[in-house]
DNA sequence: ATTGCATTTAGCCGTTTTCCTAATTAGGAA
DNA sequence: TTCCTAATTAGGAAAACGGCTAAATGCAAT
């Protein structure tokens, strides 16, 4: 949950995050849409590894990187679990996990 | 919505707003549940107030705290658009892209 | 005005982040 | 092997972060 966050609190990985969505890019594709170094881009997918937020497939000599959903619901249970409890003044119901399919 | 997911990324300032999801509390309270020095909250909630997350209301001698619940939805809509389980707010890059194998 | 309480600001310090360039690893082709 | 391309790792500088203590501010009552 702290990697996550922290992932998403940078506006270069969140703008990789939405590149990936439509289907996995490789490395130098994605350093290539930033104003930024090919190591600084590979720094920042490393974050959203760590974070679980993507995942390296490597495919020749190219690697590909892939987003996982399921990493981003997990940060969305959390904000839903707060909106949903916002003006109650009771303690917080259970988040009700939505099962992934 | 850099300093919203900034904000998000700290376990202490996450603890507090989960603290706030019963309704405003006032700096000492919320200084008091953890194990921490008084000014090292205020800038938390700084960071917080900063991010548009909670608003502080003077009250006598005492500031309360409000959770601001549109920011954590501003916060969930970004999520939202990514797993595609909303409609988006914004034009961002459609999943046309196939992908290559 | 002075005291007292609640809270923030100021200043300092060690750690982490974020960027860079240069060097290195890995794979495919000649 | 050697060469080329793809990508990462290494090392370092500047800035931001996160914590502390001490000092200042705001408000209410004496």
């Amino acid at each position: 949950m702290n990697t996550l966050f922290k992932a998403l609190s940078h506006p270069v990985r969140r703008r990789i995050i939405a590149m990936l969505r439509g289907g996995p890019l490789a490395s130098g594709d994605i350093a290539a849409a930033f104003d930024m170094s090919w190591p600084t881009i590979t720094g920042h997918l490393n974050a959203l590894k760590e974070a679980g937020l993507v995942s390296p497939e490597r495919e020749g000599q190219t690697i590909r990187y892939r987003l996982e959903i399921s990493a981003v619901e997990e940060a969305m249970a959390f904000l839903m679990d707060i909106v949903g409890t916002g003006e109650a003044t009771e303690p917080l119901p259970q988040p009700s996990k939505e099962p992934h399919r």
